[in-house]
DNA sequence: AACTAACCGAGACGGTACGTCACGTCTTTCG
DNA sequence: CGAAAGACGTGACGTACCGTCTCGGTTAGTT
């Protein structure tokens, strides 16, 4: 519909995959405070130009290339609120986990004043949870496990506060999150009780 | 002791006061990625390496400025493990809120690889915090109320991660972080039953 | 002849004109360093290839569009040297005055190591030039006014020389240039006898 | 008097040394086309920001080292206008062929639009080469050998126009510029009687 | 009263990344 | 095959900030 004109030479799918490839390689092997775009035209065989093309911004293309997934789709329904909940919390951690280190703290970092990315940030990235965690509130309401579904945005809140800090801020280790994420289950259920 | 011949001229307690107040100013109104040393020395009338001389780097500066207090303290002992756990999140909660916008999230992404900022971040800000937690987990265990105090760092996570969250990531509205702390201590004070 | 296999779909004479016509407006308003080929494709509604399969380079297509009549018509037999002498170099005045600003300047800059447009200029622009000369110079010979035809090379620094620094060195005043080329002839005329 | 506070860390001279020996040397190596100012860092040892602040731009940098001399002493008497003159083309000539290849013409091509250079090129260069041609002339007119001295502005384009060109356009041999010299002199002085 | 050491404002230093721009070529779709 | 559109690699541009260093000059405490 509101396409406009195509025209002129596609972008090349494959200079796509080597700027994300490129850009994910550096991301791990120099960290977000290392990461430099020149780098990444280098490493992948292109120039800037056509980084540039695609991201307005070295953040975006961190953004896009590391937070990838942020897959959102609701975990199979496990019968119960403790189990859905589990599961979500579960790939949340693993989610946070996978990315190298420094990216969420990075962006997050990054994200004031540039509103751009910030919006896409809230409105596709966290949007995207918590839509996750409503749909398995959802289901707990219909299960009769539940009276009404709590405010959403608290219940995000107690669900990745501790996963992020444990694993970004307090230094916790990731071998353990398993743990703090059924202590986490735990409270959550005993306060939407 | 230690602390060598003294000699020369001493420091100009006016220029510590200028340089903190101009980066306070700066970091309100530029935030963490807008500000700048250069504008820091400009604004407080002083030069670059009176700065320098005083803090080894820009986040050492940041740091000492906008997260003064960190005092610390533990509260009044309130009678009770939920009115302290509640006291306690109230403070923290102010204080993560004082700080001019990003400047958590900057430092917390400039902590990477700064091994020195790091280490003094997690030993004096965090661990007092930790110590605050321990505190009044203690007193309960002195009144009964709990059999044995729990592993603090998971505490800690869960005390501290949904405030975090709440006013950095998510954008929740400042005025309703009361609320959240509610139920914050209701879903740790379940745990630890 | 050599011309190869036509076929195919021949060359829009309309798209030529459009190029010339947008390439001698950007070359007025723009001058010859904030010239490009974008900007003439842009204005031309062309694509940039079709300004390149007609023009190798940026420069070729200034030197077509800007340096276009070069004529090279030696002048009518006026009767004498001087008044011979006089035509040309006025004609000479003219034509160099006649180019947007900058273009024999930028052009002959980009010359140097451009070794195709180098030569195109020396054997077609500057000789034909020179065969003017060489003409005029004849006449004189066969009149009688001059024993032999003089060094061309030399002729040649000496009537253009003055021209082309007072308009594009000097800042002369495009106005006298008249009054120059008396001068230049009236010195040129001295040194042949 | 209106020199303004001093203050500060003078300009290091050994870097204004080491930036106008390798801006020479790369203006020699690789022509005004291929000169870079990063090239001039690398090989100066040197910040692109100390080249930045001496010189506004990469053209004032190559205007100032490489138009260097523009001495402007004018010659000796040598006690007839003649000789003056053939003493000064010839020094203007050696002037002009000492300037790596490329310099003047890119010089020349760069000045359009950059007004800064222009006038500095106009006042400075082109003023003190027509200082010593007033010089001169007023030398003659002293000696009784001309009534009045001419037009500075015409004598100078009759001067060195043919020698710019001869060595810049034309591709004359620079070892008979000095035959060149001669003629111009010879046709400048027909002229002036 | 002189000396000395550390301070002071100012600003230059080497380094490094940024995001932009133009070149001339290449690759689409359409006529 | 020509044409418009526009992406491609290359490579320089000039700017900004970092943390250090170097000026000339000031301000204590120590001789």
């Amino acid at each position: 519909m509101s396409e406009g004109k195509q025209g002129g030479r596609p972008r090349d799918e494959q200079v796509d995959r080597a700027i994300a490839r490129a850009a994910r390689e550096l991301l791990a092997e120099r960290g977000y405070t290392g990461f430099t775009v020149d780098a990444v035209a280098a490493r992948a065989g292109v120039g800037k130009a056509a980084i540039y093309r695609r991201f307005p911004t070295k953040q975006e293309l961190i953004y896009t290339v590391a937070i990838h997934g942020a897959n959102g789709e609701p975990p199979a329904d496990r019968g119960s609120l403790a189990a859905d909940l589990t599961a979500v919390c579960r790939t949340l951690a693993e989610q946070l986990a996978a990315a190298p280190p420094g990216v969420y703290t990075g962006l997050l970092a990054d994200l004031y004043g540039s509103s751009g990315l910030a919006t896409r940030f809230s409105e596709v990235f966290l949007a995207r949870q918590r839509a996750v965690l409503e749909e398995v509130l959802g289901r707990a309401v219909a299960r009769g496990e539940l009276a009404a579904a709590p405010d959403p945005l608290v219940l995000h809140a107690l669900v990745v506060g501790p996963l992020f800090v444990w694993l970004f801020v307090l230094g916790g280790a990731p071998e353990e999150v398993r743990k703090l994420v059924d202590t986490v289950v735990a409270g959550v259920l005993a306060v939407l009780r």
